[in-house]
DNA sequence: TTTTGATTGTTACAATATAACATAGCTATC
DNA sequence: GATAGCTATGTTATATTGTAACAATCAAAA
């Protein structure tokens, strides 16, 4: 209820490297992995994943719906939210749970539980393996006698980037 | 989309303990806490935290919203999340990233990060305070160069006493 | 080619959450 | 006690997120 940074829909992409390789080799590791599984990449679920990649920000359902539908005017909540299904299977993407939002998955060649760091300034969420937070939820987990099936481990706050340039110019810049 | 046991409203309080001291000892906290405070305790905000309380299950805001409409009929969506936001505020509850839904906070009477063990089956919620997995995401977030402002960690799984009751019986049970 | 399962189209709706403004209730002074 | 200002609640409306159900289409396999 107290930060929320207003951003057009097109200041999405980041500053800091070349991001088309970013959704290009997401995209051709899917086509890969789809592939291997016999699973069908069909043009639905590469559009979303597109989209998704076209920034390292989690994007929202609806959001994606807005986009793709310029190309696909028959598309409905129930197109998109099946194509993010698939993907999500597949470990193609992640669902935040805190935003209700998507993002592309980093490691989607293996699977693998993560740690989300939302940056609350500049929106992006960066992906870490984070094998000592996993291990010591391992050992945790064993003193409770909990059997894991799924975790969402997400931090909210202020990445790297957004700290330094923070006194004033270029927040909020991607 | 796999699992997701159907109980009655009713079914709700646990087996396992003496539950309704786990109620009273939250509600006094509540009352020393927003005493000491200077913030105000009032009916509606009693009322849905002792709903919260009424097991160790998360609860949803439509839920809590049946349950009290009953007593109080005036009661609408804004009634319900606005008592459960001062109850976030005021760190009473936690929410549930993962289903949408809030559970009493068992440590109410400090500010802490929590670990929470969701079982899938008997849908209560543990929560731990998990010091090393802390202590591990804080070197990780040095390392990533991220200043955390909050966390949701989120384990989902088949809670010890499910797993030993598994083979048929009483499974679901509370 | 036919059949079968998977995918997509379509309609309708359920579930979760917030905005905005009006009314009522406390609390702190005067 | 009056009254002014702040907090809490009532009320209406709407925004956002997500599913159910069934029909139509497409694609891989037999
Ligand atoms: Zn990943
Ligand atoms: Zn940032
Ligand atoms: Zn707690
Ligand atoms: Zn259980």
């Amino acid at each position: 209820m107290t930060q929320q940074a207003e951003m057009t829909e097109l200041e999405h992409t980041s500053t800091i490297h070349d991001h088309s390789g970013c959704r290009e080799k997401a995209i051709h590791t899917a086509e890969k992995l789809c592939s291997q599984r016999g699973v069908r990449f069909t043009p639905i679920r590469r559009e979303i994943l597109e989209l998704i990649w076209e920034s390292h920000r989690a994007i929202k359902a609806y959001d994606l719906l807005d986009r793709i539908k310029p190309h696909m005017g028959s598309a409905k909540p129930a197109t998109v939210y099946r194509a993010l299904d698939f993907l999500l299977e597949q470990g193609l993407i992640h669902k935040v749970e805190s935003l209700n939002a998507f993002m592309g998955c980093s490691y989607s060649d293996h699977r693998h539980d993560q740690l989300l760091l939302v940056c609350v300034q500049c929106h992006e969420v960066e992906e870490r393996p984070g094998e000592r937070v996993m291990e010591a939820i391992a050992m945790e987990l064993e003193q409770a006698a909990f059997t894991m099936q799924r975790k969402a481990i997400e931090i909210h706050g202020i990445c790297g980037r957004c700290a330094s340039s923070s006194s004033s110019s270029s927040r909020a810049a991607n």
